[in-house]
RNA sequence: CGGGGUGUAGCUCAGCUUGGUAGAGCGUUUGGUUCGGGACCAAAAGGUCGCAGGUUCAAGUCCUGUCACCCCGACCA
């Protein structure tokens, strides 16, 4: 491709709109362009890298045994209507009427469409498992769209579905898909961990994220330092702590805490640790009802597990400080346990202490030397809260560790979630009707990209990993206008490359060395060749690695072989 | 949806406090000088100052409303 016909536009400002890096060099090598919130289109040179990924999911995918097909973006309401999600899903899902003021949605996911066409399809087990595939364009309404195209409300995903009779072969599809996906981001280049997750809105027992690690993350993930347990922060288990409670050793006492909301300013007045105080908080219960959930000061609450337990509302919201005074007394900040009424989940670090410190559910005060049983009874152990580092692994061995990452992917075992509502079933050897068993797989395609650079670049640019590279070379000549000889030089190679089949981006551009060495190092094409007259003198080539910082010359003559082992290796 | 912020040339921004002929840098076009790390000189094109209403002799600037976008929190590939 030659640079000159190529309309990219570079920047040398990062424009306003992006805070992340991915996003900023996105922007800056031309890659993509903002239409609206959280919607964008790929340039050119972006579409290419896009493309590259799809490939790599392509084949792995057709490589796993999946087929390949398209489903529409639109949808009619009565699908999901069927498998309970038109209530379930929430604003997230954009929903609009036809002319005919039918209600139709923009796809999100496609459970319901393939599980349509399963049923209509498939009529006996012969004819399973069968994995059905796609690469499509999903929309999705967020509430907030952010980091460009990492997440944009409309976005490329590869979903993938299997059907199977029995558990035991959705468990093998399951890994099937394990493995493509190991395998798709391997060849991807990128640096990537497997994790448990939860299994949200899309339902069903077991699932697992696999997420490329990058600071920038907008996940956490947690994994064992001493074996391969790794779970995204929202699932990991927190261990009972292995000491037993210590007996009671203090009185109950009620002390004056003035304007001591938080844990923070109470262990400051009282001079005691956080993880001596414990935290009491009023969530709404979903029956009218109201529910304390305690852990310990030094620790989080973990949403996600907390909003599973019975009796408690999902989404777990906080109540309201109305809600508070009814059920305590007191306001937020003062929520205490002694005399509590409410229903009480009291997190298993908090369960072991002895002698603490909590509210007094009386503004101003708190009590200490508060004994779980003597002070407090009735309440329920629990997995509340969110690990830290140093936490003992679920696994057994080692400690927990904790890092950022991007989720790139995601597969799930949705059971019968939807194949029952939607009464997907096929006849077994029996001659018996057998509802089947489900399981999908996303592949995040744009993030993949973004990603990509967020673990790939440096203070110039982007850096490509080789496989998704927009182009594997760069072609850069000196002082085109002036040396004959440059140009001839180029212009062979440029055809002598491309006909190698070697993708040559060749910057024929009228420009300054300087600026063309910058736009190269911003676009991040790994091989890059330079052609000038002080090299060419003795017969030589220059050819540097994106990543190296010094280049090396090369007989002229050798320009394809060179590359070719370059572009090997 | 709650909290914070920004809308002025393709991009990055100044101008607004104190109302009076709309600016700079980058980019673009033309000519010239340069030419191995984002050159220089000269000329030029390019703006309903987000939109609507109001105050005023006069509004980019003050007031009201509205829209869009960005950032922080709860959701997800």
């Amino acid at each position: 491709m030659r640079l000159s016909r190529y309309p990219i536009n570079t920047m040398k400002e990062t424009p306003a709109e992006a805070e992340v890096l991915s996003h900023q060099l996105m922007l800056r090598a031309g890659l993509i362009r903002r239409l609206a919130a959280g919607l964008y289109s790929w340039l050119p040179l972006g579409l290419r890298v896009l493309q590259k990924v799809e490939r790599i999911v392509r084949e792995e995918m057709n490589r796993a045994g999946a087929l390949e097909l398209v489903m529409p973006v639109v949808q009619p309401a009565e699908l999901w209507q069927e498998s309970g999600r038109w209530s379930e899903y929430g604003p997230e899902l954009l929903r609009f009427k036809d002319r005919h003021e039918r209600d139709f949605v923009l796809g999100p996911t496609h459970e319901e469409v393939v599980t349509d066409i399963v049923r209509r399809e498939l009529q006996s087990y012969r004819q399973l498992p069968v994995n059905f595939y796609q690469i499509q364009t999903k929309f999705r309404d967020e509430v907030r769209p952010r980091f460009g195209v990492m997440r944009a409300r409309e976005f490329i995903m590869k979903d993938a579905y299997s059907f199977h009779l029995d558990a035991a072969s959705l468990q093998a599809g399951y890994r099937a898909m394990y493995d493509a996906y190991t395998r798709i981001f391997t060849r991807t280049g990128l640096t990537f961990r497997a994790v448990r997750a939860d299994s949200g809105a899309i339902g069903g027992d077991v699932s697992q994220e696999f997420h490329v690690l990058a600071d920038s993350g907008e996940d956490a993930i947690v994994f064992s330092d001493a074996d391969d347990y790794a779970a995204n922060l929202e699932v990991a288990v927190a261990l009972p702590p292995s000491q037993p409670r210590p007996a009671a050793r203090e009185p109950l006492r009620k002390v004056a805490t003035p304007g001591a909301r938080t844990i923070a300013e109470l262990a400051r007045q009282l001079q005691v640790e956080p993880a001596r105080c414990v935290k009491t908080l009023i969530v709404d219960g979903g029956d009218g009802e109201v529910v304390a959930l305690v852990v310990r000061g030094d620790h989080e609450l973990n949403a996600l597990k907390a909003q599973k337990l019975p009796g408690v509302a999902a989404p777990l919201t906080l109540a309201s400080a109305a809600q508070v005074q009814q059920a305590t007394g007191t306001e937020p900040g003062y929520v205490g346990l002694v005399g509590l009424k409410c229903r009480i989940y009291a997190d298993h670090s908090a369960l072991a202490l002895a002698d603490f410190v909590c509210g007094a559910n009386e503004k101003d005060q708190h009590l200490t030397g508060v004994n779980w049983e003597r002070d407090v009874q009735g309440a329920t152990a629990a997995d509340l809260r969110k690990v830290v580092e140093g936490d003992p692994s679920p696994s057994g061995k080692g400690v927990l560790k904790i890092a950022r990452g991007i989720e790139v992917g995601h597969i799930f075992q949705l059971g019968d979630k939807y194949s029952r509502p939607m009464k997907a079933a096929v006849l077994d050897e029996a001659g018996r009707e057998v509802t089947l068993l489900m399981g999908c797989y996303g592949i995040g395609v744009t993030r993949i990209v973004a990603a990509a650079i967020e673990q790939n670049h440096d203070e110039r640019g982007i850096i490509w990993p080789q496989p998704i590279a927009p182009f594997q070379v760069i072609l850069v000549p000196l002082n085109l206008h002036k040396s004959a000889r440059v140009r001839e030089v180029s212009e062979r190679l440029y055809e002598e490359l491309t006909a190698a089949g070697i993708e040559v981006l060749y910057d024929d551009r009228d420009a300054r060395p300087g600026v063309k060495f910058a736009d190269a190092e911003l676009l991040g094409v790994p091989h890059r060749l330079v052609v000038g007259e002080r090299s060419l003198e003795a017969g030589k080539l220059e050819y540097r690695h994106r990543r190296d910082s010094a280049s090396i010359e090369f007989p002229a003559a050798d320009a394809r072989d060179f590359l070719r082992q370059r572009l090997a290796g």
